[in-house]
DNA sequence: ATGCACACGACCTAGTTATG
DNA sequence: CATAACTAGGTCGTGTGCAT
Protein backbone atom coordinates (compact mmCIF):
# COMPACT_ATOMS: atom_id res chain seq x y z
CA UNK A 1 0.00 0.00 0.00
CA UNK A 2 2.79 2.76 0.88
CA UNK A 3 4.81 1.13 -1.66
CA UNK A 4 2.00 1.75 -3.95
CA UNK A 5 1.79 5.40 -2.82
CA UNK A 6 5.18 6.01 -3.03
CA UNK A 7 5.43 4.80 -6.29
CA UNK A 8 2.76 6.42 -8.16
CA UNK A 9 5.12 9.72 -9.19
CA UNK A 10 6.17 8.79 -12.31
CA UNK A 11 5.93 4.86 -12.36
CA UNK A 12 4.27 2.51 -14.60
CA UNK A 13 1.04 2.39 -16.52
CA UNK A 14 0.77 -1.04 -15.00
CA UNK A 15 0.79 -0.16 -11.18
CA UNK A 16 -2.02 2.04 -11.95
CA UNK A 17 -4.03 -0.72 -13.83
CA UNK A 18 -3.27 -2.77 -10.76
CA UNK A 19 -4.70 0.04 -8.55
CA UNK A 20 -7.88 -0.24 -10.33
CA UNK A 21 -7.88 -4.01 -9.90
CA UNK A 22 -7.44 -3.78 -6.30
CA UNK A 23 -10.37 -1.05 -6.40
CA UNK A 24 -12.83 -4.11 -8.33
CA UNK A 25 -11.84 -6.46 -6.10
CA UNK A 26 -12.76 -4.70 -3.16
CA UNK A 27 -15.93 -4.13 -4.37
CA UNK A 28 -16.56 -7.71 -5.23
CA UNK A 29 -15.12 -9.02 -1.82
CA UNK A 30 -17.88 -6.16 0.06
CA UNK A 31 -20.52 -7.63 -1.12
CA UNK A 32 -19.48 -11.18 -1.08
CA UNK A 33 -18.79 -10.64 2.47
CA UNK A 34 -22.32 -8.58 3.37
CA UNK A 35 -24.23 -11.66 1.75
CA UNK A 36 -22.07 -14.05 4.39
CA UNK A 37 -23.40 -12.02 7.07
CA UNK A 38 -26.84 -12.03 6.13
CA UNK A 39 -26.75 -15.38 6.08
CA UNK A 40 -25.67 -15.73 9.27
CA UNK A 41 -28.64 -13.80 10.50
CA UNK A 42 -26.92 -10.36 10.82
CA UNK A 43 -29.15 -8.01 9.84
CA UNK A 44 -29.21 -5.27 7.22
CA UNK A 45 -28.16 -2.63 9.45
CA UNK A 46 -25.68 -4.09 11.30
CA UNK A 47 -23.96 -5.78 8.09
CA UNK A 48 -23.48 -1.79 7.22
CA UNK A 49 -22.69 -0.94 10.20
CA UNK A 50 -19.90 -3.58 9.55
CA UNK A 51 -18.21 -2.28 6.80
CA UNK A 52 -18.51 1.22 7.98
CA UNK A 53 -16.14 -0.40 10.82
CA UNK A 54 -14.15 -2.22 8.43
CA UNK A 55 -11.73 0.52 7.19
CA UNK A 56 -8.05 -0.33 6.17
CA UNK A 57 -5.11 0.16 7.73
CA UNK A 58 -3.44 3.46 7.00
CA UNK A 59 -0.81 2.76 4.84
CA UNK A 60 1.37 6.30 5.34
CA UNK A 61 1.64 5.52 9.55
CA UNK A 62 4.36 2.89 8.97
CA UNK A 63 6.40 4.61 6.35
CA UNK A 64 5.98 8.20 6.83
CA UNK A 65 10.00 9.61 6.75
CA UNK A 66 9.56 11.71 10.08
CA UNK A 67 8.13 9.34 12.06
CA UNK A 68 11.51 6.76 11.43
CA UNK A 69 13.12 5.78 14.71
CA UNK A 70 14.37 2.89 15.63
CA UNK A 71 11.46 1.17 14.01
CA UNK A 72 12.74 2.26 11.00
CA UNK A 73 13.59 -1.41 11.01
CA UNK A 74 10.73 -2.78 10.99
CA UNK A 75 9.41 -0.25 8.77
CA UNK A 76 12.07 -0.53 6.49
CA UNK A 77 11.77 -4.28 6.31
CA UNK A 78 8.01 -3.89 5.64
CA UNK A 79 8.19 -1.59 2.48
CA UNK A 80 10.96 -4.42 0.95
CA UNK A 81 8.40 -6.73 1.35
CA UNK A 82 6.35 -4.80 0.07
CA UNK A 83 8.12 -3.89 -2.87
CA UNK A 84 8.85 -7.66 -3.56
CA UNK A 85 5.44 -8.23 -3.88
CA UNK A 86 4.84 -5.70 -6.35
CA UNK A 87 8.51 -6.81 -8.49
CA UNK A 88 6.72 -10.47 -8.12
CA UNK A 89 3.34 -8.94 -9.36
CA UNK A 90 5.08 -6.89 -12.22
CA UNK A 91 7.06 -10.28 -13.16
CA UNK A 92 3.73 -12.13 -13.81
CA UNK A 93 4.11 -13.93 -10.87
CA UNK A 94 0.91 -13.29 -9.33
CA UNK A 95 -1.72 -10.74 -9.35
CA UNK A 96 -2.42 -9.21 -5.88
CA UNK A 97 -5.20 -7.08 -3.95
CA UNK A 98 -5.67 -5.46 -0.94
CA UNK A 99 -8.16 -6.98 1.50
CA UNK A 100 -10.55 -5.93 4.31
CA UNK A 101 -9.83 -7.97 7.35
CA UNK A 102 -13.14 -7.61 9.50
CA UNK A 103 -12.68 -10.37 12.26
CA UNK A 104 -13.43 -13.46 10.44
CA UNK A 105 -12.19 -16.97 11.48
CA UNK A 106 -12.53 -19.98 9.92
CA UNK A 107 -15.94 -21.83 10.96
CA UNK A 108 -14.49 -25.33 11.12
CA UNK A 109 -11.57 -24.39 13.15
CA UNK A 110 -13.79 -23.18 15.74
CA UNK A 111 -15.67 -26.26 16.36
CA UNK A 112 -12.55 -28.80 16.76
CA UNK A 113 -10.24 -28.36 19.46
CA UNK A 114 -7.19 -27.11 17.39
CA UNK A 115 -6.62 -24.38 20.20
CA UNK A 116 -7.52 -25.82 23.77
CA UNK A 117 -8.01 -24.00 26.54
CA UNK A 118 -5.27 -25.04 29.35
CA UNK A 119 -1.16 -25.34 29.72
CA UNK A 120 0.70 -26.28 27.21
CA UNK A 121 2.39 -28.50 29.03
CA UNK A 122 -0.58 -30.21 29.58
CA UNK A 123 -0.92 -31.18 26.26
CA UNK A 124 1.89 -33.30 25.48
CA UNK A 125 -0.44 -36.32 27.25
CA UNK A 126 -2.99 -36.70 24.16
CA UNK A 127 -0.46 -36.76 21.68
CA UNK A 128 -0.69 -40.44 19.29
CA UNK A 129 1.95 -42.46 18.86
CA UNK A 130 2.75 -40.26 15.85
CA UNK A 131 3.29 -37.31 18.29
CA UNK A 132 -0.26 -35.31 16.22
CA UNK A 133 -3.34 -34.47 18.20
CA UNK A 134 -6.44 -36.28 17.61
CA UNK A 135 -9.90 -34.50 17.20
CA UNK A 136 -13.10 -35.76 16.38
CA UNK A 137 -16.30 -33.41 16.84
CA UNK A 138 -19.77 -33.02 15.00
CA UNK A 139 -18.08 -30.98 12.50
CA UNK A 140 -14.68 -32.81 11.65
CA UNK A 141 -12.04 -35.04 12.34
CA UNK A 142 -8.51 -35.69 12.28
CA UNK A 143 -5.07 -34.71 13.31
CA UNK A 144 -3.04 -31.74 14.63
CA UNK A 145 0.70 -32.16 14.14
CA UNK A 146 3.48 -29.94 15.47
CA UNK A 147 3.66 -28.12 18.32
CA UNK A 148 0.48 -28.16 20.85
CA UNK A 149 -1.42 -24.99 20.44
CA UNK A 150 -3.36 -22.99 23.82
CA UNK A 151 -5.70 -19.80 23.13
CA UNK A 152 -3.19 -17.49 23.63
CA UNK A 153 -1.65 -19.36 20.16
CA UNK A 154 -5.54 -18.49 19.03
CA UNK A 155 -4.98 -14.93 19.97
CA UNK A 156 -1.81 -14.50 17.82
CA UNK A 157 -3.69 -16.07 15.24
CA UNK A 158 -6.81 -13.94 15.51
CA UNK A 159 -4.36 -10.63 15.72
CA UNK A 160 -2.45 -12.27 12.46
CA UNK A 161 -6.13 -12.57 10.34
CA UNK A 162 -7.15 -9.14 11.59
CA UNK A 163 -3.60 -7.30 10.14
CA UNK A 164 -3.65 -9.43 7.09
CA UNK A 165 -3.26 -6.94 3.86
CA UNK A 166 -3.33 -8.37 0.65
CA UNK A 167 -4.10 -11.34 -1.70
CA UNK A 168 -2.18 -12.83 -3.85
CA UNK A 169 -3.88 -14.89 -7.01
CA UNK A 170 -1.74 -17.24 -8.97
CA UNK A 171 0.29 -20.36 -9.75
CA UNK A 172 1.10 -21.75 -5.88
CA UNK A 173 4.78 -22.21 -6.97
CA UNK A 174 5.17 -18.65 -7.53
CA UNK A 175 4.59 -17.29 -4.63
CA UNK A 176 6.83 -15.57 -1.83
CA UNK A 177 5.81 -19.19 0.05
CA UNK A 178 5.37 -21.78 -2.40
CA UNK A 179 2.22 -23.77 -2.15
CA UNK A 180 0.48 -26.43 -3.64
CA UNK A 181 -3.21 -25.37 -4.91
CA UNK A 182 -5.15 -28.18 -2.62
CA UNK A 183 -7.35 -29.61 -5.83
CA UNK A 184 -5.20 -29.13 -8.61
CA UNK A 185 -1.72 -27.89 -8.73
CA UNK A 186 -1.74 -26.93 -12.20
CA UNK A 187 -4.43 -24.18 -11.34
CA UNK A 188 -4.71 -20.75 -9.77
CA UNK A 189 -4.18 -20.20 -6.28
CA UNK A 190 -5.30 -17.67 -3.82
CA UNK A 191 -3.07 -17.10 -0.26
CA UNK A 192 -3.52 -13.75 1.68
CA UNK A 193 -0.54 -11.94 3.16
CA UNK A 194 0.22 -9.95 6.58
CA UNK A 195 3.62 -7.44 6.86
CA UNK A 196 3.79 -7.15 10.27
CA UNK A 197 5.57 -6.67 13.73
CA UNK A 198 5.15 -8.51 17.75
CA UNK A 199 4.51 -5.05 18.59
CA UNK A 200 1.71 -4.67 16.14
CA UNK A 201 -0.04 -7.67 16.98
CA UNK A 202 0.19 -6.94 20.96
CA UNK A 203 -1.31 -3.99 19.86
CA UNK A 204 -4.25 -5.39 18.12
CA UNK A 205 -4.97 -8.10 21.21
CA UNK A 206 -5.00 -4.57 23.44
CA UNK A 207 -1.74 -5.38 25.54
CA UNK A 208 1.16 -3.60 25.92
CA UNK A 209 4.41 -3.48 23.36
CA UNK A 210 6.66 -4.04 26.45
CA UNK A 211 7.28 -6.96 28.37
CA UNK A 212 8.57 -10.31 28.27
CA UNK A 213 4.91 -10.37 26.37
CA UNK A 214 7.43 -9.87 23.12
CA UNK A 215 8.99 -13.21 23.62
CA UNK A 216 6.62 -15.08 24.05
CA UNK A 217 4.21 -13.90 21.54
CA UNK A 218 7.17 -14.44 18.86
CA UNK A 219 6.92 -17.63 20.31
CA UNK A 220 3.64 -18.35 19.42
CA UNK A 221 3.82 -17.05 16.10
CA UNK A 222 6.87 -19.60 15.13
CA UNK A 223 4.27 -22.64 16.70
CA UNK A 224 1.60 -21.42 14.63
CA UNK A 225 3.95 -21.86 12.06
CA UNK A 226 4.98 -25.27 13.05
CA UNK A 227 1.51 -27.01 12.62
CA UNK A 228 -0.37 -28.40 9.87
CA UNK A 229 -3.69 -29.89 10.51
CA UNK A 230 -5.31 -32.92 8.65
CA UNK A 231 -9.07 -33.20 7.82
CA UNK A 232 -10.11 -36.91 7.49
CA UNK A 233 -13.57 -35.88 7.53
CA UNK A 234 -15.13 -32.11 7.38
CA UNK A 235 -18.48 -30.91 7.34
CA UNK A 236 -17.52 -27.74 5.41
CA UNK A 237 -19.53 -26.81 2.14
CA UNK A 238 -16.34 -24.63 1.18
CA UNK A 239 -14.31 -27.77 1.13
CA UNK A 240 -15.95 -29.80 -1.29
CA UNK A 241 -14.52 -28.68 -4.09
CA UNK A 242 -10.98 -29.03 -2.60
CA UNK A 243 -11.29 -32.29 -1.05
CA UNK A 244 -10.46 -35.22 -2.81
CA UNK A 245 -10.50 -39.01 -1.62
CA UNK A 246 -12.47 -37.23 1.68
CA UNK A 247 -9.02 -36.13 3.27
CA UNK A 248 -6.77 -33.04 3.32
CA UNK A 249 -4.46 -31.26 5.28
CA UNK A 250 -3.46 -27.69 5.41
CA UNK A 251 -0.56 -25.29 7.59
CA UNK A 252 -1.83 -22.81 9.47
CA UNK A 253 0.15 -19.76 8.56
CA UNK A 254 3.74 -19.56 6.91
CA UNK A 255 6.28 -17.78 8.01
CA UNK A 256 8.08 -16.20 5.19
CA UNK A 257 10.95 -14.26 7.55
CA UNK A 258 13.72 -15.89 7.44
CA UNK A 259 15.78 -14.44 10.54
CA UNK A 260 13.48 -14.43 13.10
CA UNK A 261 15.96 -13.34 16.19
CA UNK A 262 17.88 -10.00 14.46
CA UNK A 263 14.50 -9.12 12.51
CA UNK A 264 11.22 -7.93 13.88
CA UNK A 265 9.25 -7.96 11.09
CA UNK A 266 6.82 -10.70 10.30
CA UNK A 267 6.17 -11.64 6.82
CA UNK A 268 3.52 -14.22 7.07
CA UNK A 269 1.43 -15.99 4.53
CA UNK A 270 -1.54 -17.95 4.88
CA UNK A 271 -2.26 -21.09 2.73
CA UNK A 272 -4.98 -21.52 0.27
CA UNK A 273 -7.31 -23.46 2.26
CA UNK A 274 -7.17 -20.72 5.27
CA UNK A 275 -8.46 -18.39 1.75
CA UNK A 276 -11.31 -20.33 1.19
CA UNK A 277 -12.32 -20.75 5.02
CA UNK A 278 -11.69 -16.58 5.48
CA UNK A 279 -13.69 -15.67 2.98
CA UNK A 280 -16.16 -18.85 1.93
CA UNK A 281 -16.96 -20.11 5.41
CA UNK A 282 -15.79 -18.29 9.00
CA UNK A 283 -17.38 -17.38 11.81
CA UNK A 284 -17.47 -14.07 12.91
CA UNK A 285 -15.26 -13.14 16.59
CA UNK A 286 -15.52 -10.21 18.20
CA UNK A 287 -12.36 -9.02 19.77
CA UNK A 288 -14.48 -6.54 21.78
CA UNK A 289 -16.50 -9.26 23.20
CA UNK A 290 -13.51 -12.24 23.87
CA UNK A 291 -11.13 -9.52 25.71
CA UNK A 292 -13.82 -9.74 28.56
CA UNK A 293 -13.29 -13.78 28.33
CA UNK A 294 -10.58 -16.06 30.35
CA UNK A 295 -9.33 -19.01 28.33
CA UNK A 296 -11.86 -21.06 28.76
CA UNK A 297 -14.39 -18.43 28.36
CA UNK A 298 -12.62 -17.16 24.69
CA UNK A 299 -12.97 -21.49 23.67
CA UNK A 300 -16.60 -21.34 24.35
CA UNK A 301 -17.37 -18.25 23.06
CA UNK A 302 -15.23 -18.87 19.57
CA UNK A 303 -17.79 -22.56 19.14
CA UNK A 304 -20.96 -20.39 20.09
CA UNK A 305 -19.94 -17.64 17.62
CA UNK A 306 -19.86 -20.28 15.05
CA UNK A 307 -23.80 -20.94 15.25
CA UNK A 308 -26.73 -18.35 15.23
CA UNK A 309 -28.72 -20.86 17.88
CA UNK A 310 -26.99 -23.22 20.16
CA UNK A 311 -27.70 -26.07 22.24
CA UNK A 312 -25.17 -28.71 23.32
CA UNK A 313 -24.16 -30.43 25.60
CA UNK A 314 -21.76 -29.30 28.51
CA UNK A 315 -20.18 -33.04 28.03
CA UNK A 316 -19.98 -32.10 23.97
CA UNK A 317 -18.62 -28.61 24.87
CA UNK A 318 -15.82 -29.73 26.76
CA UNK A 319 -15.01 -31.89 23.55
CA UNK A 320 -14.97 -29.19 21.27
CA UNK A 321 -13.09 -26.60 23.23
CA UNK A 322 -10.79 -29.30 24.04
CA UNK A 323 -10.47 -28.15 27.72
CA UNK A 324 -8.67 -30.51 29.60
CA UNK A 325 -10.34 -29.37 32.80
CA UNK A 326 -12.02 -32.39 35.00
CA UNK A 327 -16.08 -31.98 34.21
CA UNK A 328 -17.08 -30.18 37.50
CA UNK A 329 -14.42 -27.78 36.98
CA UNK A 330 -15.41 -26.96 33.26
CA UNK A 331 -19.36 -27.18 34.05
CA UNK A 332 -17.63 -24.27 36.40
CA UNK A 333 -16.02 -22.08 33.99
CA UNK A 334 -18.98 -22.45 31.62
CA UNK A 335 -21.22 -21.36 33.86
CA UNK A 336 -19.26 -18.27 34.48
CA UNK A 337 -18.60 -17.47 31.04
CA UNK A 338 -22.28 -17.56 30.28
CA UNK A 339 -23.14 -15.15 32.86
CA UNK A 340 -20.10 -12.77 31.75
CA UNK A 341 -21.21 -13.11 28.13
CA UNK A 342 -24.82 -12.56 29.11
CA UNK A 343 -23.86 -10.00 31.50
CA UNK A 344 -22.34 -7.39 27.96
CA UNK A 345 -25.47 -8.53 25.96
CA UNK A 346 -23.88 -10.83 23.59
CA UNK A 347 -26.23 -14.09 24.07
CA UNK A 348 -29.24 -15.33 26.44
CA UNK A 349 -28.99 -18.76 27.47
CA UNK A 350 -30.15 -20.97 29.93
CA UNK A 351 -28.57 -24.68 31.39
CA UNK A 352 -30.68 -27.12 32.25
CA UNK A 353 -30.54 -30.66 33.74
CA UNK A 354 -28.95 -32.26 36.60
CA UNK A 355 -26.20 -33.55 35.29
CA UNK A 356 -26.92 -36.88 36.66
CA UNK A 357 -30.28 -38.25 35.13
CA UNK A 358 -30.67 -35.81 32.68
CA UNK A 359 -27.46 -34.26 31.46
CA UNK A 360 -26.25 -30.65 31.68
CA UNK A 361 -27.64 -28.46 28.45
CA UNK A 362 -26.36 -25.30 27.69
CA UNK A 363 -28.95 -23.74 25.03
CA UNK A 364 -29.90 -20.17 24.12
CA UNK A 365 -29.20 -17.28 20.85
CA UNK A 366 -27.13 -14.91 20.36
CA UNK A 367 -28.19 -11.26 20.24
CA UNK A 368 -27.98 -8.66 18.09
CA UNK A 369 -24.52 -7.22 17.63
CA UNK A 370 -25.65 -3.70 18.78
CA UNK A 371 -26.42 -4.44 22.38
CA UNK A 372 -23.10 -6.39 22.71
CA UNK A 373 -20.75 -3.87 21.32
CA UNK A 374 -22.23 -0.94 23.24
CA UNK A 375 -21.69 -3.01 27.04
CA UNK A 376 -18.41 -4.24 25.82
CA UNK A 377 -16.87 -0.38 25.28
CA UNK A 378 -19.41 0.65 28.26
CA UNK A 379 -17.31 -1.52 30.38
CA UNK A 380 -13.65 -0.75 28.33
CA UNK A 381 -14.51 2.94 29.25
CA UNK A 382 -14.40 2.58 32.73
C1' DA B 1 25.91 14.19 19.65
C1' DT B 2 21.11 13.81 20.83
C1' DG B 3 16.53 12.33 21.13
C1' DC B 4 13.01 9.30 19.37
C1' DA B 5 10.65 5.16 19.25
C1' DC B 6 10.89 0.76 19.64
C1' DA B 7 13.23 -3.93 21.54
C1' DC B 8 13.80 -6.56 25.37
C1' DG B 9 15.28 -8.35 29.96
C1' DA B 10 14.42 -8.09 35.14
C1' DC B 11 11.16 -8.07 38.30
C1' DC B 12 6.31 -7.66 40.27
C1' DT B 13 1.23 -8.67 40.71
C1' DA B 14 -3.24 -10.62 40.02
C1' DG B 15 -5.66 -14.19 38.54
C1' DT B 16 -6.01 -19.09 36.99
C1' DT B 17 -5.15 -23.93 37.42
C1' DA B 18 -3.24 -27.94 39.81
C1' DT B 19 -2.80 -30.50 43.93
C1' DG B 20 -3.06 -32.56 48.49
C1' DC C 1 -11.63 -26.60 49.99
C1' DA C 2 -7.23 -24.41 50.97
C1' DT C 3 -3.15 -23.46 49.19
C1' DA C 4 0.77 -24.16 46.10
C1' DA C 5 2.35 -23.54 41.47
C1' DC C 6 1.89 -21.29 37.10
C1' DT C 7 0.94 -17.96 33.83
C1' DA C 8 -0.42 -13.68 31.71
C1' DG C 9 0.53 -9.43 31.66
C1' DG C 10 2.14 -5.12 33.74
C1' DT C 11 6.04 -1.49 34.97
C1' DC C 12 10.50 0.08 34.67
C1' DG C 13 15.03 0.72 33.07
C1' DT C 14 18.49 -0.04 29.66
C1' DG C 15 20.01 -0.92 24.90
C1' DT C 16 20.14 0.46 20.15
C1' DG C 17 19.55 2.07 15.03
C1' DC C 18 18.20 5.84 12.78
C1' DA C 19 17.02 10.66 11.63
C1' DT C 20 18.08 15.05 12.88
Amino acid sequence: MSTTAKHQQGTPIALLDSLEKIQQKFEQKKARQAQQLLEQGYTPELVRELEAEAKPRDPGKKVSPHKLGRGATSARLIEQAQLQLFEGEQRGDFKQFNIEPNSEYPSLLARVPVFAPGQRSKMAARLDKDLAMHFETGWGKGRKFGPPLTIYDEDTLLAILGLRQRQLVGVGSKMPMPVMHPGNPAEETNVQVVFTTIGEIQEFLGLTKGGSGHNRRLASVKRLAGVVIEFTRASDPAMNSVIKGGSFSTKIIDLVTQDLEKESCLYIQLPPVMVKWLSHSYTYIEMDVRRHLTDHGKAIHKFLASQRNFNVTIEKLKEITGSLLPKREFVRVTRQTMKTLQSIGWCEYSIDGNGRSKPLVLKGSRLPRRGASQAASRDLAK
